[in-house]
DNA sequence: CTTCCACAATGAGAAGCTTCATTGATGTTG
DNA sequence: CAACATCAATGAAGCTTCTCATTGTGGAAG
């Protein structure tokens, strides 16, 4: 899932992107309109997230520009609460959503993802990849046809590898996905290391072979052929 | 958290209240701009959901009604995809936030839940019953200012309890809330006894006596003096 | 009042999850 | 290339969560 964020307040765009890229998205990001709009003409994108109120007041003629070029692109609007007209304006354009300032960063998150599944609600629940197949309404996974049979947290484990497939995932990306702010503070999620142990055996006795490679100092990527 | 849905197609009506009240609302509702407009000056609501299109075509007077009269209820307006200027409209007369049909029931709660998020950002931390008290930073618990100890599912299921002092919660509520869709769909959740049993063996030697009620056939109150 | 049935409570034990201490691997620094 | 620091893997142990079988309880029906 690959999402551009077009913000021109540095600090804020710093944070979205690095909350976003934990949230498992590949994220480019602009600082104002021309930037964006090469951008945009390079790569298709998941999601676009277009700060309205841009320095260079360039905003909507982005928002403008993309719609009328036929971009599939979903566009998420982030707006200052007092410039409404920027806000309404944008959705008459064709924007997905929008998001007053200021917000969660997981609130964002939810807005992004919402946009995402319904534009692909042709929604396929069995994610096939290579002889391992995950059925996402059943909660199974099977292997070459033959039943895996997997713990909670190593599905939702592998899951996330088979969403995250050929990228590579850090530990803590991987733990905010899978336990959200259950956790107290102390967030120390070396167990993670055991659930991959786990999974690991699990996946190569089924004959799946060695999946889960570790990537030192930055996480790990899941592939299969 | 009370919430008034205003729609008027009676079965999708029914399907989020009833999904609202799972999720641990109170809701009433009303079918069209009359029963809406009465309902809303006798009580006031966290949040209100209306679907800006009624066959009366009163939505947005109701709207606007709600707005004049300096009501303090959040608003979120539900629409049809295609009513573009319905929703623009609403927005500028103060919606907090708008949902396009078709939508996912989860995603009408997740909106819910930050429109009355946003509204007591005032954000009380310490949650304050009789002798319990509640830290949900620390996620810690103390009575009496002597700290209990919980394990995560029983502070889960205590903290619910606590959201919602003074009401029946059902079974399946309690699961929902607890375990979302983490489950599989053989949603058998009668290990709930066991985490009820373990929490009220604690709140007990934590000298809070009998606070979680069993009503038959119901679900359980929990009350504290 | 007795019988019956569905709902609720319980204890024990299994399965799963997390912690810990130890060992191993990888990259960095001098 | 040593020595070191950091990151990752592992097995075992302890705690938490869930399952299961059994018992208890409240309400409905006869």
């Amino acid at each position: 899932m690959k999402l551009l964020i077009v913000e021109d307040e540095k600090i804020l765009c710093d944070s979205i992107v690095s909350y976003l890229k934990q949230e498992n998205y590949t994220c480019d990001s602009a600082n104002g309109y021309a930037s964006a709009l090469e951008k945009t003409e390079q790569y298709d994108y998941d999601c676009i997230l277009l700060d309205i109120n841009l320095q260079d007041g360039n905003g909507m003629n982005l928002l403008r520009e993309l719609k009328s070029n036929n971009k599939t692109d979903g566009v998420l609007i982030i707006s200052a609460r007092n410039s409404l007209e920027d806000k309404v304006a944008g959705l008459q354009l064709g924007a997905d959503d929008y998001l007053p300032k200021p917000f969660h960063l997981s609130e964002l998150g939810a807005r992004v993802s919402a946009i995402i599944r319904r534009r692909n609600s042709a929604g396929n629940n069995i994610i096939r990849l290579a002889e391992l197949s995950i059925d996402t309404q059943a909660r199974s996974v099977e292997v070459a046809g033959r039943l895996l049979e997997l713990t909670r947290k190593e599905y939702q484990l592998l899951l996330y590898f088979a969403y995250n497939k050929g990228r590579v995932v850090s530990k803590n990306a991987i733990a905010e996905h899978l336990w959200g702010d259950e956790m107290g503070d102390a967030a120390n999620y070396d167990f993670i290391y055991t659930h991959i142990k786990n999974l690991r055996r699990k996946l190569i006795e089924a004959g799946c072979g060695d999946t889960i490679q570790s990537v030192y100092g930055m996480g790990y990527k899941f592939s299969i052929s």
